[in-house]
DNA sequence: TAAGGGCTTTGACCCAGATCAACATGCGAA
DNA sequence: TTCGCATGTTGATCTGGGTCAAAGCCCTTA
């Protein structure tokens, strides 16, 4: 099924929207025209597997559109997302050849790919991509130990209240919008999505969101639809440093 | 206080005990001489802090012995333990003026560290460095994210069960222990520092080394000495398939 | 227009792990 | 040899969030 985000994509790496952010940001014309030869596009549906921990993945690529999520699961059926993947956020790892994680897309994801042999012989020469991919590493890394700290020491309200700041801050830095005034977003998870993010039941997470609604943390419309008048407040409740709260 | 780690300590990195291991892994003659003329090493006691979250940081550098701990902490005191650095793991990120942690050295600690500014820019000249370091980071990552699945979904005695699976594992790593035959080793951390690395408190880490203790999956011999006559039992304790457990 | 199936909310109850408190152990300094 | 302090253990009690269960709300399909 190609559905509009794919059709209304260019094959031109040039006007494309995650240019300047993903892996090949810092490529020059030579390089990004190389890339364009070797890439191709795939899509897949909403609640698609991308692919399955432990199955080979011959393939690299973007997010160009869309959301995906990592997770892992126990033999019992516990499971624990361990990665939020946005637009130009990387997926798969060079130098190996199975995935550690379930990559499943959440909502229609668009991604621009390359088979990985041919992209990592392309890292071996061009150290820019090298670079721009442990740049995203690192970065990658930082948030996972953030979320570590939300993980291991967060009360429940906190950890939705993070989750929603988390958001929110993304949001805003992709519309531009002001870090004043209400801040509006659509969640793009289940509760049951945002439970296995934060370690928590779709029950508990549901009780919370009432919770912070109440309390006029938040409002709702509908289920997904989030309004935050203010989001200092927000960032109290999630026990962050209300400080450092600069958006983007 | 230069201790005895210190002075034995070549100068010469030909026969340093990470070589092999470290950033410089993949470096030739010629590139590693030129790290050796830009290193020195640095030596932090038991207990001693080697950067606060938040400040400055000018230098990077390799652990060569001892083990150090990154930790976020929040206003009210909660800590969260988010990295284990063990010999040859890296300290500092290429890229950012200040640490994003706070830096502790848990037992005595030798570093081999580079100022900041050179070593960037020798990274720029040298894919060798880049390549290593976006190794490591991935490992790092993949390690954060299997800590994710610890701190988020799994029991107390699950998650005592796993920290000494994951010390066991690198300690039988180091001394070619074999696989079979009971594995023994001394615990690097204080309760109160795997209640931090877990996400517990530290009465509950107490609790739970005693009741394995009883139950025969691990044997103490005082605090701190650990011996675990049956890995595999280990290993389901901890929740994980107990077939990927090859050790190394 | 109804029926069925995701997703979400809410209530009642329970329990794993936190909290509070007392005590034990072991080690370095005086 | 004892004192003091850091570290660790154990008990009693409390509670936040899990578990189990029942509905409610949409949206799609018939």
């Amino acid at each position: 099924m190609l559905n509009e985000p794919m059709s209304s994509l260019s094959q031109n790496c040039s006007d494309c929207p995650i240019r300047h952010r993903a892996v090949c940001a810092r490529c020059d014309g030579d390089e990004l025209s190389k890339l364009e030869d070797m890439k191709y596009y795939r899509t897949f549906q909403a609640g698609q597997t991308i692919v399955w921990s432990g199955d080979r993945m011959d393939f690299v690529g973007s997010v160009v559109s869309g959301i995906a999520t990592l997770s892992q699961t126990m033999e019992d059926g516990r499971t624990q997302m361990v990665g939020l993947m946005l637009p130009s956020d990387f997926i798969g790892r060079p130098g190996r050849t199975t995935s550690a994680y379930n990559v499943v897309a959440t909502t229609d994801v668009v991604m621009c790919c390359f088979r990985k042999k041919p992209f990592e012989s392309m890292i071996e020469r061009t150290p820019h991509i090298a670079h721009r991919l442990l740049e995203m590493t690192l970065d990658e890394l930082d948030a996972a130990r953030e979320w570590m700290l939300v993980l291991g020491r967060k009360t429940a309200r906190e950890k939705i209240a993070s989750l929603l700041s988390i958001i929110a801050r993304r949001d805003a830095a992709l519309q531009l919008q002001g870090t004043y005034g209400p801040l509006v977003f659509d969640l793009p998870l289940t509760r049951e999505a945002m439970a296995d993010y934060l370690g928590l039941t779709l029950e508990t997470v549901s009780r919370q969101m009432s919770a912070l609604k109440r309390d006029g943390v938040i409002e709702l419309q509908g289920k997904r639809h989030v309004t935050v008048p203010d989001f200092n407040r927000l960032m109290e409740e999630a026990g962050d440093d209300s400080d450092g709260g600069v958006l983007v």
